[in-house]
DNA sequence: TGTAACTATGTAATAATATAACAATTAAAT
DNA sequence: ATTTAATTGTTATATTATTACATAGTTACA
């Protein structure tokens, strides 16, 4: 899967600047909040950088949560193939990068036969520090 | 995993009727809209039969789609482990039901030897009436 | 049977998440 | 140069979900 996109503009720069510093997934409202002093004012210039990186692999979306990691895993070239790791009880998230996971994933066949281009999985525990 | 609850309060039962008769994945306001006739007239009242219905394995939750789907695998004993087919195109969801999958996905153990008590699965591509 | 504890319900208000619509500007392609 | 596409700025609004509090019904059991 081929990079799709060169070069970052203004304000995906600077929304992406602040997830990757996160260690942590981000709300698209505490993003916003956090970008205000470099002149982003209003929701669709984040949820419009957002797209667009989820778009080119840089960032993924929590579904479950609503909120926005960056992309650590094999030079984002799996954006279409992403597989996380939740505690329930921190709130930690990380990204699970398994070859073998992601091979049978990627190859999984319905009953009817129908493939897959994407998929998103979520695993819910709890994590070592929590225990 | 056992039955959790027995029976289902009046309001859960019309929530988990509606979603029933309902081929696709319902939102909540669509499923507020449709039982204002029964009485539920606010959010809350849907959302609390929406939360309990999701807790007990009557229905699970899009999360890519923010809508509910009722369950009808395995007698509802897999609320932890859900797989979803979703169709890009018609936004046709259906939910997998592969013993093979589930036992992969179950015993999953990443690098850390972290084991999860439940995961979600989100599957994305055009089904064959789409393509 | 009384009462305490719990579960469910009703209601209003509001919080949190996300998009539509439109005008203006900048960058890229021909 | 011109036009095409991408990006930005802005206001308003749509959609999804929760808080808070009052009331009513149910269950357990002393």
């Amino acid at each position: 899967m081929a990079q799709k996109q060169e070069y970052l503009s203004k304000n995906q720069k600077i929304v992406l600047d602040i997830i990757e510093k996160s260690a942590q997934p981000m709300k698209a409202y505490s993003i916003l909040f956090n970008v205000q002093k470099k002149g982003l004012k209003a929701p669709p210039q984040v949820y419009r950088a957002l797209d667009k990186l989820v778009e080119i692999g840089k960032i993924h979306k929590i579904e479950s949560r609503n909120a926005f990691i960056a992309c650590r895993n094999s030079a984002c070239t799996i954006a279409n193939a992403t597989a996380f790791s939740i505690c329930e009880s921190c709130e930690d998230v990380k990204e699970i990068s398994s070859s073998k996971l992601s091979k049978y994933l990627s190859n999984f066949q319905d009953k009817e036969g129908m493939k897959y281009n994407k998929y998103n999985l979520e695993f819910f525990g709890i994590c070592k520090k929590c225990k």
